[in-house]
DNA sequence: GCGACAG
DNA sequence: ATCTTGTCGC
C-alpha cells in the first residue's frame, strides 16, 4: 500500500516539541467517526466470503537497534498475505512518542505490501493518547486508512467502571482525563469517550486476565472499533490479526539473527 | 513537587 | 519490548 499523507510521517531528528506538535496536527487531521465503505458485520474470522474486507494486523519484534515489523493480512479467517521488514531504530521508547520509534519501520513494512487493506489493527493505542494521536492514529492518517489501536495496558484516560475480573465480552468506556489534550475539533473532557476497555477472554483457571484497551485510530468511532475487535477475536486474548503478526515478527526475527 | 505512562 | 526453565493445569 502507499502513503496518502507522507507529510505526516514521523521524521527522525525532530525535537520533542516538534514531535508533539506533529502529533497535534495528526490528531486534528484524524476522524473519530465511522467513515469507511465496508460493513462492520462482514468483518469476521469465519466468513468464507471471498469479498470480505481485508484486515491487516501489524506488530514488531526488536533486536538491538533494529526493528522487525510484520504485517499479516486476513480476508475472513484466511491469511492472504504476510510481509516482514527489518529497519534501523533511531529513537528509544518514550511513553507518548511510540510512533516516532516504531512508525518508520511500520511504514517500511506496509509499503512492501501488495494488498491494500480496508482496516489496519495495531499493537498500541489510537485515540487513547495524550494528544489523541497514538500509533494507530498516526499510521491511519499517513495511509488514510481505517485503523484501530489495541493495547494491553492503559496509557491515559479513565475507565468509567472498575475493570477487575469481568466476564468475556464485557466492556466499559475509557473517558479522557487531565492528561489528554483537546486537539482541533476533538475536545477532551471527562465526557469524551476515547476508547473502551474490552474483556476479550476470561479463563476459568486463571484468577484474572486483564482487559484490552481498544481505541479508534482513524475513520472509526470508539464503538465501532470495539465491535470490530470483538469480531476479530478468537480463542486468545489478542485479536487474531495482531496475534499472528506478533508470531510472524518473532519468526522473522529468529531467521534474521542467524 | 506529585503523578506516571502504549511498546 | 527483551532476557529465560521449569512448571501448574486443562
Amino acid at each position: 500500500m502507499r502513503q496518502v499523507h507522507p507529510e505526516f510521517a514521523p521524521r527522525p531528528g525532530l525535537s520533542r516539541g516538534e514531535m508533539e506538535s506533529l502529533q497535534a496536527d495528526v490528531a486534528a487531521a484524524a476522524t473519530f467517526e465511522d467513515d469507511f465503505d465496508f460493513d462492520p458485520a462482514s468483518v469476521s474470522l469465519d466468513s468464507p466470503a471471498v469479498d470480505a474486507p481485508l484486515v491487516a494486523g501489524i506488530d514488531q519484534a526488536f533486536l538491538d537497534d533494529v526493528a522487525v515489523s510484520a504485517v499479516v493480512v486476513f480476508r475472513g479467517g484466511t491469511v492472504v498475505e504476510r510481509t516482514a521488514a527489518v529497519s534501523p531504530l533511531d529513537l528509544p521508547y518514550v511513553p507518548g512518542l511510540l510512533s516516532f520509534r516504531e512508525g518508520g519501520p511500520i511504514i517500511d513494512a506496509l509499503e512492501s505490501l501488495d494488498s491494500d487493506p480496508d482496516l489496519l489493527v495495531f499493537d498500541g493505542s489510537g485515540r487513547i493518547h495524550f494528544r489523541q494521536a497514538g500509533l494507530a492514529t498516526h499510521m491511519g492518517v499517513v495511509f488514510d486508512t481505517p485503523s484501530i489501536g489495541v493495547a494491553k495496558s492503559l496509557l491515559c484516560g479513565t475507565p468509567k467502571t472498575d475493570t477487575d475480573g469481568r466476564p468475556e465480552g464485557w466492556q466499559t468506556p475509557i473517558v479522557a482525563n487531565r492528561s489528554v489534550d483537546s486537539v482541533g475539533d476533538h475536545e477532551a473532557t471527562s465526557e469524551t469517550v476515547i476508547g473502551y476497555a474490552y474483556q476479550s477472554r476470561q479463563y476459568d483457571s486463571r484468577p484474572i486476565v486483564n482487559p484490552l484497551y481498544v481505541s479508534p485510530g482513524h475513520r472509526l468511532s470508539a464503538e465501532t472499533a470495539v465491535e470490530l475487535i470483538a469480531n476479530l477475536s478468537g480463542d486468545y486474548k489478542l485479536p487474531e490479526p495482531t496475534r499472528q503478526a506478533d508470531a510472524y515478527a518473532d519468526e522473522a526475527k529468529a531467521s534474521y539473527r542467524t
